[in-house]
DNA sequence: CTAAAACCTGACGTTGACGTCAGAGGCAAG
DNA sequence: CTTGCCTCTGACGTCAACGTCAGGTTTTAG
C-alpha cells in the first residue's frame, strides 16, 4: 500500500510516517518513481509505534529498541536497555497514579461542601495566599 | 524564604519558579526591593504542580485547576475539567500499562530463546523486512 | 567596606514530533 | 490530453517548559 494508506489506516498523518523513517523506525520499499509502498504489517507497526511514543519513549530510544523486536537481536546491552525503560514506565505509571488520586481528592472536596480535607497543606497556602493582604485578586471564602 | 531556597527545596530550578509565577500557578510576596518571598507550603505547592506536569497537565489546565484547589471554587465547568482530566490521565495509565506489557513480553522473548511468541504481527513485519531482500541502506544516522 | 553570592528583568536559544508550504513530478479516469 | 488527487523532497514554522546569557541591583559573609 502507498503512504496516504497507511497513514489513514494506522490513524497518523503522512508526515509522521515520513518522519518515522527519517528516524529509523520504518522502512519503506520505493516503486521505480520513488513512491514509499509497504506491506500490510506496517500497519500495525506504526501502531506499535504510537504506543511507544505515548509511553514517552523518543525516536531515538524507540529506534534502539526496535531491532529487539524485529530481528530478536538482543545484546546484554539491549536487554538492559529494555529493562531501564520498562522501570521508567513503571515508575511514570507510579506517578499517574499519585496525580490521579489527587485529583481524585479534589473532586471529592469539590463535591461534598463542607468535608474534611485530607490535604492541609492546600488550606495552608490558600491561606497563605488570603493573608497576603491587600492588593491581590481574592478567592471566596 | 527566596527563591533560591524554594527551588532547591522542591527540587526546580530557580527559572522554573519564575516561569510558573508567570503562568499564573504560583504567588510571590515581593520585598521592597522586588525580590520576592514564599511561605512554607509553598514547597508542597510547587511540588504539587510538578506532580501535575509530570501527569502531562500543560500550564494553563494547571492554571485552570489550581483555583479548585486553592478557594475550593468549585463552578460546574471547573468540576467537569476536573473529570475530564482525570479520566484522561486514567486513559494514559492504560496505555502505559499496555507498553509495559509489551516491552515486558519483549524481554520474555529475548530472554527464553526458541519460545512461542505471542505477537506474530511482528515477526510478519520481520519477515516482510527480510523479503524485501538486497537494497538495505543501514545507519544514516 | 568590599567582594561574592543571590536576585532582578528581559530576551534569545533549545528540543522533539511533527505541521505546513513550495515547487515538481506521478497516476488512473474521462 | 488533461484534470485532479497523490506523492516526492527540502525547508521553515510551531509549541511548551524551561536553559542560558546579559547587564544591573540587593543581600550576605568576612
Amino acid at each position: 500500500m502507498r503512504i496516504g494508506e497507511l497513514a489513514d489506516r494506522a490513524g497518523v498523518s503522512v508526515r509522521a510516517l515520513r518522519y518515522y523513517e527519517e528516524q529509523g523506525l520504518l522502512y519503506s520499499e520505493r516503486s521505480s518513481s520513488g513512491q514509499r509502498h509497504y506491506p500490510e504489517p506496517a500497519v500495525e507497526r506504526v501502531q506499535l509505534i504510537q504506543l511507544l511514543y505515548s509511553a514517552g519513549l523518543s525516536s531515538r530510544t524507540i529506534a534502539e529498541l526496535l531491532p529487539c523486536v524485529d530481528a530478536k537481536v538482543s545484546t546484554p546491552e539491549s536487554r538492559a536497555r529494555l529493562a531501564a525503560e520498562r522501570e521508567r514506565i513503571d515508575g511514570q505509571i507510579t506517578e499517574l497514579i499519585r496525580a490521579r488520586d489527587r485529583l481524585d481528592a479534589v473532586i471529592a472536596f469539590s463535591g461534598t461542601p463542607a468535608s474534611g480535607c485530607t490535604y492541609q497543606e492546600v488550606e495552608d497556602y490558600a491561606d497563605a495566599l488570603a493573608s497576603a493582604g491587600s492588593g491581590h485578586r481574592e478567592g471566596s471564602r
